[in-house]
DNA sequence: CATGAATGAGTCTTCATTCAT
DNA sequence: TATGAATGAAGACTCATTCAT
């Protein structure tokens, strides 16, 4: 049964999709998506080049909005709305790959990303709660991850991004701020 | 030199919780671990049946005490409070065991427990919204987890368990609700 | 484009000669003959049956000159001269088959006649020898090794034979002989 | 079966130098020197890094010998013939380590002292040939090889080494020079 | 009571060869 | 006549677990 190249290739990405949400990059198998795809290991590997290249080909485009959103976004005070904003949006338009690229261990090229999204937001956070009295800024961190990890949950939970719940969820997170 | 068993035992279980924690299950090594512990891997196995042995021997305790959560804590509306003291409590009290068992994968049987406490905590939140007007239920759930993965940023990134900062964090989320 | 068969045919075997001189058998890749020759690999192989026919094709002329090396010599004493006067002629007129059957691994059925030569060169050392005084017939293959491994370097090194070097160098071998 | 460290490791070295001198390093198999040396893959690894290492762990002494042997010889003219008596010395110590060297690759780390040797051996000629007329520098180096693979022959088709018939072929390849 | 040698199944990856189109 | 997708067996390497001593 010869197949289309293309064909091939939304196969193999769907089934990997599929093992490194489930699993992780590191516990990902390369024997399990290759099954999980109908198709041996040697053939992964015409259309990839080794597991990371897979790895990228999935995360790569989400990897660098993220990794260009710093110097994509106004600088100074006032900037976590528009910055969730457009977290939002990349959540929305990149739902399994966010997920993906979010359970990546630290270490690994693609995790270094990650950390810079939190800390990212946890600047934002700093200049805002330096307006407002009451909060200090030791907590700016653990609102930061526990936005995102909020908003993690709502992507996982729905099968389709529920709009309604993050703009609540949001609302809710920042409006005491 | 012959070693008292129970010294050998915390040997063993503190070299564990080192690599759990660095590591997380799967990646962690035995042979790392009898290293670190100055023994060998034979006798490792001595002391523990095998891998998910020796993690139930670091979580046990705290996995009980979260397993019985439930029963313990009130029913009812205005559970949210006591409950979330309970949980800082529990953390405070299990920093290392804590946080390996919230990284720890949803599919082992110990994860069964995490998503518990996540339901339990959610469960309470929907009790405490319906109250309220302005939030929706459905995001019980993210506020849930934004809550928790917050608790567990403050955890990781203090040496000693900053109370300060997880009591002004718990007033941030808590207060508008 | 139609392309004729005999043309294709010559644009594999120039590739392959690259391939398996620069690679040796083992390591030359048929995947990259293919590339080489502008070709897929599949086409390779209505060409040739397999890799080692292939090799076959490209050495298989000078393998038989050698084969038949032995009966078309003259016996006796006084063969060295001629023989060596035939082995350069060959070298000369089949650079690249020489380099790359001499550097196949004995094991191989081409393997075989690389040795017989070594022999047949070995043997009429031996009675050389035998006439002169000085110089035992043990030493008669380590100098038909040295020989022929002393050609073969020239061949290697020089873009164009170096035909003085070879006879200069021959001359030095045998003079004292 | 239990066995003592020292003698499984002696059986690998055993193995991998059959192995390694039958094969070269690429086309040993790790499989085919564990099963040689009648244990599992995985053992050998308790023992050696991996390939590489294994194959250090044979040449190399000898490599390193070989490396230092330029720094170690006298300069300028006269060097032949203390170069040689080194080199036999050398071959005569590490009979098996020297063909699998030789035999190497030059692609690899540990083919670059093969060349090297070479070329030392070349330019000690090159002086040597400056000295009497009739010889071109130009077969300095085909003759550098010459004598080399003569004595590797020597080497080969011992059972032990031939000392008399290395004295003699070395007589045979220098005295006119 | 402890050692650490050994196993075996698993991992990613490569490549000559075949075959549907 | 040619393509290139697919296969399958092999490669090096890792690691939790067992067991003889």
């Amino acid at each position: 049964m010869q197949v289309l190249k293309e064909e091939v290739r939304q196969r193999i990405i769907k089934s990997a999709k599929k093992e490194f949400r489930n699993n992780g990059f590191d516990k990902a198998s390369m024997r399990d998506i290759a099954d999980s795809a109908k198709m041996t290991v040697g053939n992964l590997y015409r259309y990839y080049k080794n597991k990371e290249d897979m790895f990228g080909a999935i995360i790569g485009d989400l990897y660098q909005e993220l990794k260009d959103l710093r110097k994509n976004m106004p600088e100074g005070k006032g900037r976590v709305s528009p910055l969730l904003n457009r977290l939002v949006e990349l959540q929305k338009a990149n739902k399994a790959e966010w997920l993906i690229l979010f359970n990546t261990t630290k270490s690994s090229k693609y995790g270094k990303v990650v950390e810079d999204i939190y800390n990212l937001l946890t600047e934002a956070l700093v200049e805002q709660f330096e307006e407002k009295k009451g909060f200090d800024e030791s907590i700016a961190k653990p609102v930061a991850y526990a936005i995102i990890n909020g908003l993690n949950t709502i992507l996982q939970n729905e099968r389709k991004y529920n709009s309604d719940a993050a703009e609540q969820f949001l609302e809710y997170m920042i409006k005491t701020a």
